[in-house]
DNA sequence: TTGTAAGCGTTATCAC
DNA sequence: GTGATAACGCTTACAA
């Protein structure tokens, strides 16, 4: 109304540009400067009162939503914050994706994931990808870095949290708990409800579940148990159905292992079905701890021992550290979320 | 080594920017015009051989990587694929999610996910954040759409898939299968294994459990053997541990119930828990059918009948498509990929 | 507190 | 086939 520039009203200027009011608009419409509108939005505490009403009128009167896209060149910064995973099937991840979804509600940061496969060179092809797109953040539920991984991510200049594990030095912040020392208090709990032959079966032997089989190795060498031979694992992807042909295979090869501990549910859930199909008593005549915890360990028949892992508190806290570094807070650079045993009725051989 | 512009050679020219090669350093050390390296990189054949190689060397002496956000500014186009889901954990997206990351492999395509919660609302809100981004195309496995998002993805101009159904009238395209002419075949089976009294056992009540329900109620009025008091549900979300319960609660009401239609695959263990628990045998005394047929289903104690939904695939097909409609071919507006009947144990009675 | 000017790195447009 | 120029819509740097 007040200010009158020499083009007609029509802003629709020169050559490209589909319809969507911009900055300009908004700037022309509440009668000041682009730079202001752009303030207003994201500082309002920076803009005096007076403008900031008319600007807000403005935008309201146009429906104008800023431009992700050109905020994210002008700035060098997009709002996605990468994540990424090895695997999208798996429910271990699953869950930690829920818990980043959930802590991000609200907020304007969008999520792009990738799917690292379990390798470090995808993983390496990824982090490259996606620190390109200038990320906000970036959260890495990955496998051990490689170390030009860990060179761009450092030099990258933004926030990195890798998740799930506790055992290697972070390049930036750690959200996890240490899988050795659940494969260890998993074994434990098995020799400790009377089980001596325990046997471990493991799928695909990813470095986490190295570690876990090395907790399991550990608590059998110090209780004097040790023997390889229990020991069966396979690179093939963990499945229930394998869980039953492991832990056949395993009864095959040393008939007298009294008890197992199973890398994952699936695995656990795969040996138990194997169990009832072969009428082998649980815990009686072979005992059985999964790891993880999901939620039909519970209500399995019998119930199945395991060990509780903290995922959706992992992406959750992730978030939250993500979030507090974002506002220049300071955080801790390693989180251990820890994990907690469940002993149920597959390991309670006094029923 | 031919041309010297005037500046010195380092090209860190004005204030901003990170110390990334840009497209004019490539122009500048190719001797060409910065769109022509624009071309080579996009359509390498419009472009001569000779100044093809000349910008190739430069781009790898550079080690040149083109910015994508720039290029979305500049073209309103991003490369990355917007993926609307209702659910993260609920492993039948996840096995979508996998099919659209397998069949996106390789391309540079990356994909933006979104969490609706079965929510029509939120996903309306999603639709309009993730336009906003001009993404390459949008997946959405969302609820039944409010008309303002029908709208807003109707004039977007980029390629929709709606995936999972193929009950409404696609926006733009659509990729699934009939939920009602799966609840109506597992029905139907049931029946044709000989139970009358077949229960439906339903979670969470979202408009593709309706459907299915919907189709079993036709199955049971087609044999008319329909009773309202055979239906159990709840808008509580579905689990293994709330399959039991409602099982439960079912038998409970009509004790004689002799078998039982769940409307997914984790209510179906559940129930199968809880039949042996409660040492009722299956399938003599109840049949048990699920829905989806995931993994386990094949390997359970008894082995669960289910129906084998087309999850993986109907993932990669909504990216075949949008690939081949990106590449401006015609492509179906309605792709049906149908369902399979597994029939197993838990509903032969004839053991 | 507000504004001016310049630029973020790329591509569309149109001319040669 | 190749190039000059002007956007794309916003924000940083600096000045007033």
């Amino acid at each position: 109304m007040k200010k009158g520039e020499n083009e007609p009203e029509a802003r629709k200027s020169n050559r490209r540009g589909g319809g969507r009011p911009t900055i300009a608009d908004v700037a022309r419409l509440a009668d000041v400067a682009a730079i202001t509108v752009s303030r207003a939005l994201r500082h309002p505490s920076r803009v005096s009162a007076e403008l900031r009403t008319k600007i807000d009128d403005a935008v309201a009167q146009l429906g104008y939503v800023p431009d992700p896209i050109a905020r994210a060149l002008a700035s060098a910064r997009s709002d996605v914050v990468g994540v990424l995973v090895p695997s999208l099937t798996n429910v271990v991840f699953a869950d930690v994706v829920k818990g980043i979804y959930d802590q991000l509600r609200g907020s304007s940061l969008q999520i792009q994931m990738g799917n690292t496969h379990y390798s470090a060179l995808e993983e390496e092809r990824l982090v490259s990808v996606f620190l390109s797109q200038k990320p906000s953040a970036l959260i890495v539920a990955g496998i051990d870095p490689t170390t030009a991984t860990r060179k761009m991510l450092a030099n990258s200049g933004c926030p990195v949290v890798q998740i799930m594990e506790t055992s290697y030095d972070p390049i930036d912040m750690l959200v996890g708990f240490s899988h050795f020392d659940g494969g260890r208090e998993a074994t434990r709990h098995l020799i400790d409800s009377g089980y001596r032959r325990i046997g471990f079966i493991g799928a695909r032997m990813d470095p986490r579940t190295q570690r876990r089989l090395a907790g399991y190795r550990r608590a059998m060498e110090d209780a004097d148990l040790f023997d390889p031979a229990l020991i069966t694992t396979t690179p093939t992807p963990s499945s229930v159905t394998l869980g039953g042909q492991l832990l056949a295979d395993a009864l095959g090869r040393t008939p007298d292992m009294d008890a197992i501990f199973c890398n994952n549910d699936d695995l656990a859930l795969g040996a138990l079905f194997e169990c009832k199909r072969s009428s082998i008593q649980v815990p009686q005549r072979l005992g059985i701890c999964g790891f993880n915890d999901l939620e039909m360990m519970a209500v399995a028949f019998p119930t199945l021992s395991s060990i509780r892992t903290p995922r959706y508190a992992i992406g959750q806290r992730a978030v939250q550290l993500l979030q507090e570094r974002l506002a220049d807070k300071k955080v801790d650079t390693i989180t251990d979320l820890g994990f907690e045993l469940r002993p149920r009725e597959s390991t309670n051989r006094i029923v």
